[in-house]
RNA sequence: GCGGAAAUAGCUCAGUUGGUAGAGCGCAACCUUGCCAAGGUUGAGGUCGCGGGUCCGAAUCCCGUUUUCCGCUCCA
C-alpha cells in the first residue's frame, strides 16, 4: 500500500470508528473542518492532558490560563496580524500563476534601483578615482531617468498601500507593464484582498457593533496577561504560561484531513526570559520539545527538526519540529524566540508599561520571549497516522490495528464476557465497576469474542480482559494485549495495577 | 482560486444503447456456539450529493452547483 492509499485508508478508518467526521456532513459538509467523534475526542483529551502536564506540573515555574478567542481588535494590529495577514493577490490569466501584487511591485522598483545602480557602475568604471558618486547620481540623464519612474511608482505604491486600494495596485501593475515571469503577459484579474483573520461583529445593534476577529492565534492572549500572571502569581524570570485553545485562519487552501484546517486547536506556551538569554532558552526548548514527543515511543527517526531562514516579523530564530506523515515530513511545532517583540509592540500600543524588575539585578527590562507552539489536530493525525497498521495474521487473515501510545489511547481496556449467560455477564460488570473509576472502560458482549479483539484492535484499545466459566471459580480473568495478542491469567484485584502500569499518562511524564 | 477525477444503503462497490434500485460486509432482535472478524432465522435502512434541462420515461445524457481526492497556488 503506498503512503497515498494509507491516507486515504486512514481517513476512511476515522470515520469508521468515531474518531473524525466531516463537519456538518447531512448538509454537504463544510470545506475544511472536521468533528472529533466519541473516539478521537478522548485520544485529543489524552494529547492534551499530557502536553498541559507536561507543562504545568513538571517546571514550577510554568502557570496555565485560558484567555478567550475574542480579543480587542486593537492586539491584532498591535501584534502584526492585521498588517501581515491582509495579502492582495493578483492571477494571470494566461499562466493560471497566483502572485502576491504588492511584492510584483515590490519586484519591479527592485529592478529599477538594479539598473540604476549599473549605470553608476559604469561611471565609476569611466571616471576611476574622479568618480563623485552623489553628483554622478544627481547628473547623469539615465540615472535621472530611471531616478523619476522609481520615484513616480514608489510614490503610487505607497499611497496606494496606506489607503489599502486594490485598485490602484492593480493600475500600477498594468502601467508599468509588469508582466507574468510564466507566461509573459500582462492578462491580470483584479487584485482581491485575502485576509487570513476571521472577523465578526460584537454588539447587537449595527449602529453600536465593532468588528473583532477571532484570534488567529492562542499566543496574543498570553501576552496581553503577562502583567496579571506575573503579579499575581509572584512569577520570577524565567517563567513560562501555557495555553491550549482553538484559534481560526482563513486558509486559502485547507487541505488534507485535519493536517490544515480553518478552525483548530493549538497547545502554546510563552517563556519569558532575559534579554541576551534567548538562544541558550531556545536550545533548551528545542531539546525539551523533541523528548516530549521522542518520549511516546513512536520513532525518534520520524521526527527531525526544520531550522527556519526566512523568519517572522517577530522572531530572531526559529525552527519546526517536523513529523513524518503519509504525505511527508511536515511540520507539527513550531519553536520560535520572538524577541521582545509582542510586549514591546503591546507596551506600545496599549500605553501599559510592561516591563519587570530584576531584583537580584535591580534593573527593569521588557522580557524577551521563547514560544512552543504546537498544532493539536496535526499531534492527532500524527498518532493516527502512525499507529494505524494492517497486519498479516499467521492464520492468513489480516487484522488492522491501532497501536496507539497506550496512555493516549481512548478506550484503555474492554471487559469481555465469553458468553452472555451463565452469570459471567454479571461478573463482568463487576469487574467494570472495579475499574471504571480509574479508566475508560468498554464493556461488550455482543458478538464472538474474536470480533470483539478485533473492533477494540481497531479503536487501539490496549487490554481486552474476558470473563470466562472459570472466573467464577478461581476469580481469574483473560488480559489480552493489544499489540502481540498474547494473554494472561489476572486476579481481579489485580487488573488495576496491571493496567495502570502501562496505560498510566504519569509514567510516561516520569519519563521526560 | 485554476486544471483533472469522483459522489448509488452505515462501509466497499455493481447497476449493460435511458425502462420497477442490487450484492457483500456491517447494524438490530432471537436461536445455536464459545478465546482471535462462526452458523441460522427475521428485520430496519436508498426520492442514486443537490438544482435545473432533454425525454413518454433519467442513477444513466446535457448544464449548473456542493463536497471530497490529486496536481498547481498559498501557508505569518
Amino acid at each position: 500500500m503506498t503512503q497515498e492509499e494509507l491516507f486515504k485508508v486512514l481517513v476512511a478508518h476515522c470515520k469508521e470508528y468515531g474518531f473524525i467526521f466531516p463537519s456538518s456532513e447531512i448538509y454537504d459538509g463544510l470545506a475544511a473542518v472536521y468533528d472529533y467523534g466519541q473516539m478521537g475526542v478522548e485520544l485529543k483529551n489524552n494529547i492534551k492532558q499530557y502536553w498541559w502536564n507536561a507543562m504545568t506540573r513538571l517546571n514550577e515555574n510554568i502557570v496555565g490560563i485560558d484567555s478567550c478567542i475574542f480579543m480587542h481588535p486593537r492586539i491584532w494590529e498591535a501584534s502584526g496580524h492585521v498588517g501581515a495577514f491582509n495579502d492582495p493577490l493578483i492571477d494571470n490569466k494566461d499562466s493560471k500563476k497566483r502572485y502576491r501584487a504588492d511584492v510584483l511591485i515590490e519586484d519591479y522598483l527592485a529592478k529599477i534601483e538594479e539598473k540604476m545602480n549599473k549605470e553608476v557602475e559604469k561611471g565609476r568604471k569611466r571616471f576611476g578615482e574622479a568618480f563623485n558618486e552623489e553628483q554622478f547620481r544627481a547628473t547623469n540623464p539615465n540615472v535621472l531617468r530611471e531616478k523619476a519612474k522609481y520615484d513616480e511608482v514608489h510614490n503610487r505604491y505607497k499611497k496606494a498601500e496606506d489607503a489599502n486600494d486594490l485598485a490602484e495596485y492593480k493600475q500600477i501593475i498594468v502601467d508599468c507593464g509588469i508582466v507574468c515571469p510564466i507566461s509573459g503577459t500582462c492578462n491580470w484579474t483584479d487584485v482581491r484582498q485575502f485576509n487570513l483573520m476571521f472577523s465578526t461583529s460584537i454588539g447587537s445593534t449595527s449602529e453600536g457593533a465593532s468588528t473583532i476577529y477571532l484570534r488567529p492565534e492562542t499566543a496574543q492572549g498570553i501576552f496581553v496577561n503577562y502583567l496579571n500572571v506575573q503579579k499575581t502569581g509572584r512569577m520570577k524570570i524565567p517563567f513560562g504560561i501555557a495555553q491550549i485553545g482553538k484559534a481560526f485562519r482563513n486558509e486559502i487552501v485547507a487541505r488534507q484531513f485535519i493536517f490544515r484546517m480553518r478552525e483548530f486547536e493549538q497547545m502554546e506556551m510563552q517563556f519569558f526570559i532575559k534579554p541576551g538569554t534567548e538562544l541558550e532558552w531556545f536550545k533548551k526548548w528545542k531539546e525539551q520539545r523533541m523528548k516530549w514527543h521522542v518520549n511516546l515511543g513512536m520513532g525518534a527517526e520520524n521526527y527531525r527538526f526544520h531550522d527556519h531562514e526566512k523568519l517572522a516579523h517577530y522572531a530572531n530564530a526559529a525552527t519546526d519540529i517536523e513529523f513524518l506523515f503519509p504525505f511527508g515530513f511536515k511540520e507539527l511545532e513550531g519553536i520560535h524566540s520572538r524577541t521582545n517583540w509582542d510586549l514591546g509592540r503591546h507596551q506600545q500600543y496599549s500605553g501599559r508599561k510592561i516591563e519587570y524588575f530584576d531584583p537580584e539585578e535591580g534593573v527593569a527590562y521588557t522580557p524577551y520571549v521563547v514560544e512552543t507552539s504546537i498544532g493539536v489536530d496535526r499531534m492527532v493525525l500524527a498518532v493516527l497516522s502512525h499507529s494505524y497498521k494492517e497486519e498479516k495474521l499467521e492464520n492468513g487473515e489480516t487484522r488492522v490495528v491501532l497501536s496507539i501510545p497506550a496512555p493516549l489511547a481512548p478506550v484503555k481496556a474492554a471487559v469481555l464476557p465469553l458468553v452472555k449467560k451463565d452469570g459471567l455477564p454479571e461478573l463482568a460488570q463487576k469487574v467494570m465497576d472495579e475499574l471504571k473509576y480509574d479508566f475508560n472502560c468498554q464493556y461488550e458482549e455482543k458478538d464472538s469474542i474474536g470480533k470483539r479483539y478485533r473492533r477494540q484492535d481497531a479503536i487501539g484499545t490496549p487490554y481486552c480482559i474476558t470473563v470466562d466459566h472459570q472466573s467464577l471459580e478461581d476469580g481469574c480473568v483473560t488480559v489480552r494485549e493489544r499489540d502481540t495478542m498474547s494473554q494472561e491469567r489476572v486476579k481481579i484485584e489485580d487488573l488495576r495495577a496491571l493496567i495502570d502500569k502501562r496505560v498510566n499518562l504519569n509514567n510516561l511524564l516520569r519519563n521526560l
